[in-house]
DNA sequence: TTCACATGTAATAATTATATTACATATGAA
DNA sequence: TTCATATGTAATATAATTATTACATGTGAA
């Protein structure tokens, strides 16, 4: 019993400042409203948008280091490699009390948390 | 009736965004651990967190503006200029769906949603 | 007057985020 | 072979964020 007891995966504060990073800019935004309608893959949400590709992949990234986006790979018909990303399932609640039990796991010291 | 109807204020873009991006920083939701168990003041709040206090009105400034914190100025009874901050009510419920609303209100051409 | 607090800002540096252009690869169809 | 489509990255430029140091003001108490 000398192990330390891990906070909740959803109590962990570099995991939520992560999503409210994610959720910081009006394209990622746009990008997740899109992809609740449908999952798309990476050029065609690009033209939908209207952002060049490259930017794209970055604002991608974001979403999907944070775990609200997932990818896969995929042939499709005509034998062209097509990526498709779709939503993940999430659900938080966001309130003073959230925050103050995310802010108690913080220690501004500690390089991981930053 | 041949007025724009504007969407109610929990669904202006540029709004939420402010909110995620104040919440993107340790920093910041430390502070708002700290507001949740008791009001402080500028200087003690720096001390507390361990940050100098310009750096601390910078993230102050964010957290304001997007409407989490509110100030007050008071003469405290030693003659002394002292200014507190707490936290404001709010509870949001972050889901897929509630992203999706706010992603219709989104144009991309606009400067305002930036 | 000097000290210990409180308020605030200006100027600068360092780092990160955002965005663009150019490049490279692979596939199927014309 | 050439074209149109898909994938991805490298290199660069610009803008915004984060952080520091230095400065300025005002008050009450010693």
């Amino acid at each position: 019993m000398a192990e330390h007891n891990p906070s909740p995966e959803y109590l962990d504060p570099a995991k939520i400042i992560k999503i409210f990073d994610a959720l910081s800019h009006p394209v990622r935004i746009k990008i997740l409203g899109i992809l609740y309608e449908n999952r798309q893959y990476i050029s065609e949400l690009a033209r939908i948008i209207g952002i060049s590709r490259p930017l794209l992949y970055i604002h991608l990234r974001k979403l999907e280091e944070a775990g609200l986006v997932k990818a896969s790979m995929e042939i499709s018909s005509d034998g062209k490699a097509t990526k498709y990303y779709e939503l993940t399932h999430f659900d938080m609640r966001l309130t003073p009390q959230m925050l103050h039990e995310i802010s108690k796991e913080i220690n501004l010291e500690d390089e991981k948390s930053q």
